[in-house]
DNA sequence: TTCGATATATCGCACCGCTATACATAGAGA
DNA sequence: TCTCTATGTATAGCGGTGCGATATATCGAA
C-alpha cells in the first residue's frame, strides 16, 4: 500500500517540525518513548501517530546530539527509558520555536493571499 | 562544508511546505523557474533561497504530477519555460493550505505552551 | 574578452520518516 | 494454561527530496 497524498503531506510536514515537537513535549516534563508517543498524539488532536520506527531513531539522534538525556528505570514492573531535556536542548527549543514562528508567519501570509480560510464567525 | 543547525532546520521546514509555497506563488500568476526563485525569496523575506538543484527537479515533479503545466517561450531574447497551475493544482493548493493551517495551529499552541513569544506591544 | 547575471538541467550525496520485523513483559479473558 | 492485546524498545532497509556540484548557453556591461 502506497501512501495517500494527504498522508505524505503530513509526513513531510513532520520532517520540518518533529524535533521541535518532541523538544516541546519534553519541556513539559520527563517522558519515556511510549508515553511521548501518546502525548504527541493528544497534542496534535490525533493527527500525529508516530510509529516506533520513527520515534526511537529520533530519540537516539536527539540524544547523540546532546539535546536530551536518558536513564533506564527498572524499578517498576516495566523497563522504561526516561528522557529529559538538557540545557543545550532547552536552548535549541527556544531557537527553533522562534524560527518556526517566523517561518509559519510567512507561510500563512503567502497562502492566505491566494486561498480563503474559514472565517471565525459567519 | 557542513550546514549549520539553523540552516538544516530551514531545509527540513521547506520539505514540508515547498510544494505548497510554489503552488501558492503560481496561483498569483504565471512564472518561469528563475522568476519564481526570486518571488519566493521575496515572499519569505529573504529566508528561502532556493538553489537551482532544488528548484528545477521540483518543478519537473509537480509537472509530472499534473499539478502545473509548462510551455517554452522563445519569443523574447531569453529562452524561458513558463509554468501555470492546472485545475488539479488549484485543488491541491486549496487542500494543502487547509491542512497546513490546521497543522500550524497545533504546532503554535504546543510551542507557545513551553516557550515565550515576542509580545505585540510591551 | 572577461565577468556576472540570467536561465535551465542533471548526478549523486545525505538525511530521515516509515514499513517491516524482532523481542520482551503485563494483564485480561477463554 | 494459552492466547490476545497493550505496553515498551530496537534496528534494517526503502523511498523521497533538498542540496552542492557541475554543465551548458545567452545577454549586457566593463
Amino acid at each position: 500500500m502506497s501512501k495517500s497524498k494527504s498522508q505524505k503531506f503530513e509526513s513531510d510536514l513532520l520532517r520540518g517540525s518533529l524535533d521541535l515537537m518532541v523538544l516541546s513535549v519534553l519541556a513539559e516534563g520527563s517522558q519515556y518513548g511510549y508515553s511521548l508517543q501518546k502525548r504527541l498524539n493528544a497534542a496534535s488532536l490525533g493527527k500525529v501517530k508516530l510509529p516506533a520506527g520513527t520515534l526511537y531513531p529520533l530519540l537516539h539522534r536527539l540524544e547523540s546530539d546532546k539535546l536530551i538525556r536518558s536513564r533506564w528505570d527498572n524499578s517498576t514492573g516495566r523497563k522504561r527509558k526516561w528522557y529529559d531535556l538538557t540545557a543545550k536542548g532547552k536552548k535549541r527549543l527556544k531557537a527553533q520555536a522562534s524560527q518556526w514562528r517566523q517561518y509559519a508567519q510567512c507561510m500563512t501570509e503567502l497562502i492566505n493571499g491566494v486561498t480563503s480560510q474559514p472565517k471565525p464567525s459567519g
